[in-house]
DNA sequence: TCTTGACCTGTGAGCAACTCGCAGGTTTAT
DNA sequence: ATAAACCTGCGAGTTGCTCACAGGTCAAGA
């Protein structure tokens, strides 16, 4: 194996920012060895574990999640087990992400369309500004 | 005005955890007096505030723009076209993250649903996970 | 061999918007 | 007076990066 890549190097190989591939590092999701030069150096192992990685924040698990998917498969594990639990959960908080965040989006459409039709407020010393406090989130 | 509350009072009041009252206390965005005792009060004019607040926030103001609505008010400039201004950006900005969480929501329903035929794998050595790795974001 | 310079490294700190933990101060009841 | 209950402000932690920076590395030139 000639493919021991250093951060930079790494990073441009999976399209990624350098600085992530430091951040896990630094967190323990990759364990480089160091070289000579006290550079990590990525082999083929940890480039695999770089790709499982990626793949799985792909799929919405959290790093702390993968962390944990990693070391079933040290310890000899299989970590689908617990890959099919942690999904259904991260899923069902997606969901509720997605459905607060559609809320939150609805609830600014309507006030700037119903803005459009009240002019700005000049400062009156009651109201800090009544688009805003005019704002119910009622029907 | 004998309604100057303290902090976990007024979080009561506006149905809000004491702690966040506290952190917008820190970073300035209400700015309380201080009684004998040194404990932070709330009279008429911070509760107002605090209105405003959660009013903006439930809009999907950061509390940074907050705190310029607030600032351009207290200058005795009205705050509504830095509002209207604010919001479009807020607004775009929701609606690209509502579509990449939409995105993502579909990719872990494709998993979970496919990962239903595929039996958990044995460590093998060559790879971590099969069924993260045999993810692809392709169609 | 020495030096200049480009490039690269790990580490500290910062971001949003809270949330938690805690030593210690205040208030109330005895 | 004193014990218990409650409350306070502040330090630090959360997630997943991203940036800044002092200093190390390495190939080319003198």
């Amino acid at each position: 194996m000639n493919t021991s890549l250093r951060v930079n190097e790494v990073a441009r190989h999976f399209d990624i920012n350098a600085n992530t591939v430091r951040h896990y590092v630094r967190i323990g999701l990759l364990n480089p060895p160091k070289d000579d030069s006290g550079y990590h150096r990525f082999n083929a192992t940890q480039q695999q574990r770089l790709g499982f990685i990626l793949n799985a924040r792909e799929l919405g698990f959290t790093l702390e999640d993968i962390q944990q998917l990693l070391l079933d498969a040290e310890q000899g594990e299989s970590p689908c087990p617990h890959a099919r639990e942690m999904i259904e959960l991260r899923l069902q908080q997606a969901k509720e992400k997605l459905a607060s965040l559609a809320a939150l989006v609805e609830r600014m459409e309507q006030a700037t369309s119903a803005w459009k039709n009240i002019p700005d407020c000049e400062p009156c010393g009651e109201h800090i500004c009544h688009l805003i406090e005019g704002h119910h989130h009622g029907a």
